[in-house]
DNA sequence: GCCGTTTTCGGCCCGACTGTTTTCAGTCG
């Protein structure tokens, strides 16, 4: 079992708990372990090996059993007894933004209701409101916490996707039988939300798949089992569907699987207003075919597309990005490779038929890491294992941005702290030779409007992180005025998380991203994408139009430990479906470069 | 449930906001 399957099992128990009424620091304890496992960088199985599961920071005895358990049997006893005690369906409500454990114990005992849809119709009928402590406006919260979670039902951030596929990949090539197993889909595109993983194998005659996959431990239910095909959902509520082809077929299977939809019929009508078809140019799954057929049969307009062809220059492959096998599709068709990250028919045709395609950023291009918390505040490490662990990436500098003081929850720095966490920084920038530190601070938008500290203390920072965490619920008029004032501020360099929300979890708060992109176009003030895997933070559309609007943006994990920093590559996924060139990214540049631009800025902003 | 020059029990991140209430509990960040 994975540290991340281990770390879900955690999150579970931790939730039942809380559902039960556990004392909070119980529950807390539970989630603290899940969240070590995440990150911790060593398997639990090797730690398990050498009887060292509670060197992990906050497993002790009793967890450090369960994880063993968890470890040699692949199941829990414990969380077996918790689900049987507590409906599953509670765990869902809890999801819903202003419902906490108590308003859903509640719930349960006093209306005996135990799924979302039961809970739905009792907001309807106002019998929420019978229940002392709660009334009208938590009805209303809970019919809007439903809706939100339906938009999201049955999709799971990337960051819980791609990691569960990679899983499977790996039990695939396992499988004797199998030749390769490619992960595609929206996950291999690098999608924010995914709705169904998709893999596909390439088999001999005789494979074993559909009977060792149905046999894993994440699958709930098998969806269907055909020859070609099996379909599950796992324990998490994912689907996964898996493609089963013959060698010869599995790049063209792959390349279908990839998706998306709409690049894969931009591609066909193409072809089709040359004369080719999708044989001809080496897509010989039947699903393709069949696809085909329906374009044939429909009428379609290949104007825009022969004008196109028009101006076709001659096309050389992008440098800089990987070509697979998949490439000859692309060049038969006299384009340049494609990557997955740009298949969503948002131009790219176009742009590869003009020779246009950009360079995209790689994670190569990194070359430091600008937003990230030490023990000083909410992070769990200290700065000298913070930096070690970016050393380790192969980083040149990175940011230390602790919270500000109004941030109590997260231990924001008082004055003295900064003074102090300052010296200790100048202390290991002697040490260290190869790696720089910047003084940064994540300094807090107050509702007002107005900076957590005053510019005096604010000017001596080599790097300001200005972030919203408070207020989420003011009217837009409000929330974009305390932005403008951030993004005008002379020593905001950067603005964080811009749009606030959580992926599945948490909507933006009231946000005009067009008027965010035009002030940082102004200002100079540069945007944050926050890679962290809840966050994705600008979106991939956003990230493009700030690129059209010429805003540098900084790809930065927000990590709170050392094991975060590798969300890098969601940034970096987020960065390429929005087109960046390692150009527009400050954190792709040498550090020199990056504080000339950072003085600069605060210069002309004065 | 974890943890420890505050150490084997008693803390553990705490203050603001909101909704439900007439003085506070629940939720959130």
């Amino acid at each position: 079992m994975t540290n991340l399957e281990i770390a879900w099992a955690l999150a579970e128990m931790g939730d039942l708990l809380e559902l039960k009424g556990e004392e909070p620091f119980k529950v807390r304890a539970y989630h603290r372990a899940a969240r070590a496992l995440e990150n911790l960088e060593e398997e639990a199985a090797s730690l398990l090996a050498r009887d060292a599961l509670e060197e992990i920071p906050g497993v002790g005895k009793n967890l450090a059993k369960k994880i063993a358990e968890l470890l040699t049997t692949g199941r829990s006893t414990f969380l077996e007894n918790l689900r049987r005690e507590v409906p599953p369906g509670l765990r869902e409500m809890l999801a819903i933004p202003g419902l906490g454990s108590r308003s859903v114990r509640q719930i349960y005992q006093g209306l005996g209701i135990t799924t979302l849809e039961e809970l739905e119709k009792a907001a309807r009928e106002k019998r929420i409101r019978t229940l002392p402590g709660l009334g009208s406006k938590t009805e209303l919260a809970i019919l809007k916490g439903i809706e939100m979670l339906r938009e999201t039902k049955e999709q799971v951030p990337l960051g819980i996707a791609r990691p569960l596929a990679l899983i499977f990949q790996s039990q695939l090539l396992n499988i004797p039988g199998v030749e390769q197993a490619a992960v595609a889909g929206s996950v291999r595109r690098g999608c924010e939300m995914v709705g169904d993983i998709d893999l596909v194998t390439a088999v001999r005659p005789g494979h074993q798949v559909a009977e060792v996959m149905s046999r894993c431990p994440q699958v709930k239910e098998v969806l269907a089992r055909e020859p070609d095909r099996l379909s599950f959902r796992t324990v998490l509520g994912v689907k996964v569907e898996i493609i089963m082809v013959p060698p010869e077929e599995f790049t063209a299977a792959v390349f279908y699987a990839t998706g998306s939809k709409a690049h894969r019929q931009a591609l066909l009508r193409l072809a089709l207003s040359r004369g080719l078809r999708a044989a001809d140019i080496g897509l010989v799954t039947s699903r393709w075919l069949a696809e085909e057929e329906a374009l044939c049969k429909a009428t379609i307009s290949t104007e825009d597309n022969e004008k196109e062809i028009g101006q076709n220059k001659g096309i050389e492959a992008v440098a800089g990005d990987k070509e697979g096998e998949e490439a000859v599709f692309y060049h038969r068709l006299g384009l340049p490779y494609i990557v997955p990250e740009l298949r969503e028919d948002r131009g790219e045709i176009e742009a590869a038929l003009k020779g246009d395609l950009p360079r995209l950023i790689t994670l190569e291009d990194i070359r430091g890491d600008l937003h990230m918390h030490s023990r000083y505040s909410d992070g769990v490490e200290t700065i000298a294992a913070m930096a070690a662990a970016a050393r380790r990436r192969g980083y040149r500098y990175i940011a230390v941005t602790d919270h500000s003081r109004s941030l109590v929850v997260a231990r924001g720095l008082s004055v003295e702290q900064i003074k102090a966490q300052r010296e200790e920084i100048a202390r290991l920038n002697e040490e260290l030779e190869d790696i720089t530190i910047l003084a940064g601070i994540e300094v807090d938008i107050l509702a007002d409007g107005t900076l957590d500290y005053e510019d005096e203390i604010l000017k001596e920072f080599d790097l300001v992180i200005a972030s919203i965490h408070s207020g989420f619920r003011q009217e837009e008029g409000q929330i974009m005025a305390r932005l403008e004032a951030a993004l005008r501020h002379p020593y905001v360099d950067i603005l964080g998380h811009p749009t606030g929300r959580m992926l599945g979890r948490r909507r933006p708060y009231a946000v005009d991203v067009t008027r965010i992109i035009e002030l940082a176009a102004e200002t100079g003030t540069i945007l944050e994408i926050n890679a962290s895997t809840d966050r994705l933070d600008l979106n991939d559309t956003a990230v493009r139009m700030a690129k059209e609007y010429g805003v540098s943006i900084a790809i930065n994990t927000d990590a709170h430990d050392p094991g975060h920093l590798a969300d890098m590559e969601y940034g970096v996924l987020t960065a390429r479906r929005g087109w960046l060139e390692p150009e527009n990214v400050v954190n792709t540049w040498e550090l020199e470069r990056l504080l000339a631009r950072l003085k600069r800025n605060r210069q002309m902003k004065r």
